[in-house]
DNA sequence: GTTGCTAGATACAACTTGTATATAGATAGA
DNA sequence: TCTATCTATATACAAGTTGTATCTAGCAAC
């Protein structure tokens, strides 16, 4: 079953969830863009599939990250009416993971397509039952 | 981080437990194109990024599937030597599961293409840190 | 009679994800 | 001024998923 979506928003393209820990790239790559604050990342989410997701597990996500060497921080109290920002920018082992994540997502990706080339290819033969 | 594998086996392309609950859909393609057991079953996921799935898994999601209504089991005890296997056919609401996860995969499969565009595009106009 | 392959099953641990909820600064308006 | 709203971050807990370990048992060959 396409993974229930607990959340009640229904919008189309919902996959977060979908790839295990999928949210961690994305971030790397946003990051990798440029350096950036949580609440900002989050509506930056969407094209990615991952517009349903809510704002907690992205920070939770990105202090993972920073406790696991990807990521470092600084708070930003400067450049913004409003609560003080925490700014992430990417270390040289996060670039190094986000490489690792992309030649694994290339897999993942040949594995997808096999299973809907040999998923077509079945339909057009026609064989076996519900057709 | 590509997810760690926990079994110590290191074949190329294991995806097993990258995507969630994709095991169910692979079976469910395999028992569109014919009636299997479980056994047997184990020994066809390699191609699809499920080499390395341990058999216990596989027979405890064939369970759940029978008892969603997806397959319906019987006993074969009469075509083989060695110990009875458990048959499984698909249903019809099985062929319909199917149809649902091939549109969301396809879905998944855009996903991950913007993702893995986005990234090519962003190296090759080599803006940001680390190139 | 014990080793090994076939075949199926399940409890438990480990891990991941989603939900709920909390804090607090700033700002606009009543 | 007080209060509602938006910005911004954070974490505890519940729920769900996956992997590991382990069990049973039939049959065959040695």
């Amino acid at each position: 079953m396409p993974p229930r979506r607990r959340r009640r928003g229904r919008r189309e393209q919902y996959t977060g969830g979908a790839i295990r820990g999928f949210p961690e790239p994305v971030l790397l790559l946003l990051l990798h863009q440029r350096a950036n604050h949580g609440y900002e990342l989050v509506s930056a989410l969407e094209p990615f599939g991952l517009g349903d997701m809510a704002s907690g597990p992205v920070y939770r996500t990105l202090r993972e990250m920073e406790a696991a060497g990807l990521v470092q921080s600084k708070w930003d109290t400067a450049s913004s009416g409003g609560p003080a920002r925490r700014v992430y920018h990417l270390t040289r082992a996060g670039h190094q993971r986000l490489r690792d994540w992309v030649a694994f997502l290339r897999q993942m990706d040949s594995v997808l397509h096999h299973f809907l080339d040999t998923y077509d290819r079945h339909m057009q033969e026609g064989t076996g039952e519900y057709h």
